[in-house]
DNA sequence: TTAGTAACTTACTTTATGTAAGTAATTATA
DNA sequence: TATAATTACTTACATAAAGTAAGTTACTAA
């Protein structure tokens, strides 16, 4: 038995299990953020939040748009891609709150 | 913002976030399986596919069971905690044939 | 002028993973 | 009977990924 598995799947878990990316799409769920926002509330360093969201944005997932108010905001949210994990999420969701004790 | 996350949520992800844990669990939801068609189908290294399981036994999610027969034969399978995984699998199914080309 | 925030990047360290070989028990093959 | 093979691992070592801390550029507030 070899390599049975659908390469889609695999491609969806290769960039689900890295780690933060579940995290980050989590936290866009609840609407657009901002770099440092992203940072503390997930508490992931910003040399890795940075490389992520570049991940995030080359797969279409994550959108980052730019402000060009003074000062600039940027701003990263969900495509209709990433939104499209929203179930994935909640079913994450409802798992834990099933069986991990608090 | 400082950490808005259910810690619940997050210890599920951590989980999930491992490397190689999602193909696991995605290949034992199809019925038990010994450990080299595990390394053979997944494509993980023995080294790591060992910690894993070792891991996920931990956690409750999978079961380790011996059959002393000759030669013996080690299985492992999900539990049901680990079989109440399936819609969130069955979910990154769907995304990944929605969203990704094959 | 000094300090602070936002969005990063760079250099360096630690941790995780991969690779390859080794082990112990058993079975199949020449 | 000796040799090779399989299963379920472990060990040692190399490489890749992530963390830490400091630095950068642009702007703003005191």
């Amino acid at each position: 038995m070899d390599k049975s598995i659908c390469p889609r799947f695999e491609k969806a878990m290769s960039i689900l299990s890295q780690r933060w990316t579940g995290l980050i799409i989590y936290q866009l769920l609840g609407g657009p953020q901002r770099f440092c926002s992203l940072e503390s509330s997930i508490g992931v360093s910003g040399r890795v939040l940075s490389e992520r969201l570049k991940d995030l944005e080359n797969e279409g997932i994550v959108k980052r748009e730019v402000f060009p108010e003074t000062p600039v905001r940027i701003e990263y949210s969900l495509t209709d891609k990433g939104v499209a994990l929203e179930p994935l999420m909640r079913d994450i969701e409802k798992w834990s709150q099933s069986w991990l004790q608090a």
